[in-house]
DNA sequence: GCCAACGTTGGC
DNA sequence: GCCAACGTTGGC
């Protein structure tokens, strides 16, 4: 499920919202088939990740197999901007749908890596949306299952902010003690997962350290 | 609705 | 290649 980049699928949208007005809130879709579950989430669970103050900023991990789609590869993309598509999994689906936010920060990591580590950091610039690839039949992300009407899949776009001057490994992360509660440890599996601000500052102190 | 079997991710 | 930690599936 990493981001591969593999497809035509529309490339991202560089359409920038500028109205100050709130986003429009999602409307509670009518029950028109079965939505995918959405919001709100059991407390205890992942719900506490999706409550979040008036103009809050959140944070978040998300990752990418290095040789299929680098932090050098989104620098290099147009305006360093991509979609983050390809998410196959119901829980890391929920964050890209309800949980990620305009202007959310994300740590890009490169999973099945040597080492794996977190390469740099990205921005959400477009809040989720429904993943085209579920739709294209020749897709290899494929999924007859993700209908327009209600899609099970969401991606969002992130663009580059800026490019770890070193990568902080997981074994760091690992050695860390005030990092062993991050759910990229806990729930290895996940592509995308939250991170908290106290982990997320720690981590660029690391990745500014020699 | 329960739960065992199976599939997937990703570290090691 | 192995294993842990899930999510999903399907029999009942």
């Amino acid at each position: 499920m990493p981001v591969k980049k593999t497809s035509p699928t529309k490339a991202a949208s560089k359409k920038v919202v500028t109205t100050k007005v709130a986003a429009k809130k999602v409307a509670p879709k009518k029950a028109a088939k079965k939505a995918p579950q959405s919001l709100p989430y059991e407390e205890g669970k992942w719900g506490e990740w999706f409550v979040r103050d008036k103009g809050e900023r959140r944070y978040w991990l998300v990752k990418s197999e290095a040789e299929s789609f680098s932090f050098d590869d989104l620098l290099a993309s147009k305006n360093k901007t991509t979609y983050w598509d390809g998410v196959r999994n119901s829980a890391a689906r929920n964050f890209l749908r309800d949980g990620m936010k305009k202007g959310d920060l994300a740590f890009f990591y490169h999973s099945m890596a040597d080492p794996s580590a977190v390469a740099g950091i990205c921005e959400v610039v477009r809040e989720g949306y429904p993943d085209e690839s579920a739709f294209d039949k020749s897709h290899e992300y494929y999924d007859a299952e993700s209908v327009r009407e209600t899609p099970t899949w969401f991606m969002v776009d992130v663009r580059a902010v800026e490019k770890f001057k070193r990568e902080v490994t997981l074994t760091e992360i690992k050695a860390n003690p005030a990092l062993a509660e991050m759910k990229l440890l806990k729930i290895s599996r996940l592509a995308v997962v939250p991170v908290r601000k106290s982990e997320w500052d720690i981590i660029i102190k690391m990745s500014e350290k020699k």
